[in-house]
DNA sequence: TGGTTAATGCAAATAATTGGCAATTGCGAG
DNA sequence: CTCGCAATTGCCAATTATTTGCATTAACCA
């Protein structure tokens, strides 16, 4: 039986709160109360609940970011910021030829430049 | 000024040879003659000149994989296989609705089931 | 209120990757 | 063809990210 502890809640909320995805060490850093390995271990908890996402975008760490809507994520090679930004999924799904497997989730991840940088 | 060695280059045929994408300590397996630590600065070394590409499909290591041709991954959240899919890149790129953003590489990722292992 | 059981903290173990440095080797100059 | 220097490699130790074991604490239902 899960329990409803003011940590584990801590730890969402930060999540909750944050614009970007944050690694295991980043949250640690905001509730630094809380020991790491209950935030690695809540992390995969939620991610298991999907109520986060957990997301591998270069880096050697694993980031986490709430679930707010669904979207994919563009990250600029010169800044390393990540743009988050929506599609029309169904369409993209259609026009993927994918044969014998069945999608639960379309995660596109595209790399280039941002404008802002991009001197 | 770089060198063509024969380590060098018995690990970039290891990669041209792999269907799959492989990590350092597969490759390593692969070639055992050759040190770890060469095996991983070659991996860089390659992946720096676009002659392989550097992934971070799911699991806590990276794989590397020839640049036979362009192409995407759909993951298996069941058997973890890998399997390489092409789209119309394209058509794809332009129902991204990405502002400000110029997309050198499209690198779609989905997750979900392969009907192999989809009981 | 109390007990059971999940959740937490702490320390130590793994796993993946990187860095330092001395020994080796490729390759162009002569 | 040989020499010499810089690139490359191996080995070992250091980091970094994450996980595991276990004793302690705290949630939640009876």
């Amino acid at each position: 039986m899960k329990r409803n502890t003011k940590k584990r809640k801590a730890i969402l909320d930060v999540l909750k709160q944050s614009k970007e995805a944050l690694s295991a060490a980043d949250v640690h850093a905001l509730v630094p109360e809380i020991d790491l390995t209950t935030v690695y271990r809540n992390l995969e908890y939620f991610t298991s609940q999907k109520l986060i996402r957990k997301l591998q975008l270069g880096g050697q760490e694993a980031r986490f970011e709430y679930q707010h809507e669904p979207h994919h994520h563009a990250v600029c090679r010169k800044c390393d910021q990540v743009i988050h930004f929506t599609a029309q999924d169904e369409k993209i799904k259609k026009l993927l030829e994918l044969e014998e497997f069945h999608i639960d989730e379309l995660e596109i991840t595209v790399h280039g430049t941002c404008d802002h940088t991009n001197l």
